[in-house]
DNA sequence: GATCATAGTCGTCTGCCTGACGATAAACAG
DNA sequence: CTGTTTATCGTCAGGCAGACGACTATGATC
């Protein structure tokens, strides 16, 4: 069939954030409370239209600074800003009830920030621990309903998205340096050990976890200082090294 | 600042498909030759637009049966066809002169097909050797070219999608069971050897790989049968067991 | 200030897995 | 019958992870 330029059907083509950061001991992802139908007053994933002669990681990185206020970092640069990456895309028809909108999903892995009012109204905007916002996972509950929270499912298929970008989350610190995305530019081994536990979700041993990250050659380079941050014994502080894969990988325990 | 629903830029989305085989120990990949401009003449990966009422997937299955006549499994339909999974989406501005346009590219790993004329013109689809389309890779060439082929690069952003494609499935077949995509139902232990040496470009020690393979459980049925093949010694005949993923992985020898 | 609790860091031991590789088995080609 | 090819089984040493003991260095408590 010939080409006719005006044959193709029309898209709206957005860019929606999955950011994930640890607090307090949890993992948690950014919502925006949505101030208009549909789904009006509920949480949802920051997001928005991609302009017109915009790159789709550009768009990602707008959003994810208007909404926050967090920067990305290039490949070379290191540590100042949090991790970008793709991670999928989402076209169902209908899954907007307005119109026909493609979303191209961003994953975003963010040390842990003062506070998300940057930009936005600010008690429309939060971090919230995503074991509120996702039913517990692929074991199936039998057990009485233990979600932690208020929760209501995010807006759209945006639940989807989220459990797609922790799940992504979690297999990717297994095989890279990505944790250290989650950490500030000086950290400690306890404290990134505390980040694998949190996106894990599992107890790890303090000395089995040390000498692994630190026999992995350019996983974490000394800085020469030390701190004490949860009070023991103080700790070497580290910076991320040039390694970003892992290998062999830090081995998740077993399901 | 209010909905406005006619505020959205309008943008075409297509799927494009890198679609992976085995062809005679080398890893290949399906290209179809552009009979109109832009890069008239050139090889590029099949593809085409969304239907406005139809899902991403749903399209690249659709694109997949129109241009090779492959059937794609459903998860529990197993081995009737081919694997299909989204790959990642290319929305540079620019990445085709004629309007913006955003690619939901998805990558199919099938087993080797008879011909690939199913639909479409016979010469201006073909298989060809990834190693024939892609530069070397990432160790930067010093000799002189080595490039096997004829390639010009493939058509659009088409070169980067199938590089990134293929790193997919090369990484993917490490830790999943997906290399027995590659294969047709029945197949031996070093018919799959076969299959990873081709995807990896490495030679792997068959004993060790037998051991491996035999003795991750779920991953290899046998059926009873014996074949001859390849002369030699008759082998076991297997199916793909019910396991997705391998734990451990299958290491790949050192970069 | 002594004692306790908390964290961090270094070692040891055992078991599993991998890579290297020898040996045997079962077909086919001359 | 002999050599070639492929499949399959075994052996052995090294590396790495899990379990866990021991010691160190801080703050908190009495």
């Amino acid at each position: 069939m010939p080409y006719d330029p005006s044959a193709f059907p029309p898209f709206a083509v957005t860019v929606d954030l999955v950011v994930l950061t640890v607090r307090r001991h949890a993992l948690c992802a950014l919502v925006v409370r949505r101030g208009e139908p549909p789904y009006q007053g509920r949480w949802a994933l920051p997001g928005g239209f991609v302009r017109i002669d915009e790159d789709l990681g550009a768009a990602a990185a707008r959003e994810l600074t208007e909404e926050t206020g967090l920067h990305v970092q290039g490949p070379d640069d290191r540590h100042t800003g949090a991790h970008l990456e793709q991670l999928a895309t989402y076209g169902d028809p209908g899954r907007d009830p307005r119109m026909r909108v493609v979303s191209v999903a961003h994953l975003v892995l963010a040390p842990d920030l003062p506070a998300p009012t940057a930009g936005g109204d600010a008690d429309s905007v939060r971090w919230a621990p995503v074991d509120t916002l996702l039913p517990p996972g692929p074991p199936s509950g039998d057990g009485p309903d233990r979600s932690g929270g208020q929760s209501a499912p995010l807006a759209f298929d945006h639940s989807r998205i989220l459990a797609d970008g922790v799940e992504r989350a979690r297999s990717k610190i297994e095989y890279s340096s990505l944790a250290t995305a989650f950490c500030p530019p000086e950290f400690t081994v306890g404290e990134l050990r505390r980040v694998y536990e949190a996106v894990w979700g599992v107890a790890l041993d303090p000395r089995n976890f040390h000498r692994k990250v630190t026999g992995t050659p350019g996983f974490l380079v000394p800085t020469g200082g030390t701190t004490t941050r949860q009070g023991g014994r103080p700790a070497q502080l580290f910076r991320a090294g040039g390694a970003t894969v892992l290998n062999p990988p830090m081995l998740r325990p077993e399901v």
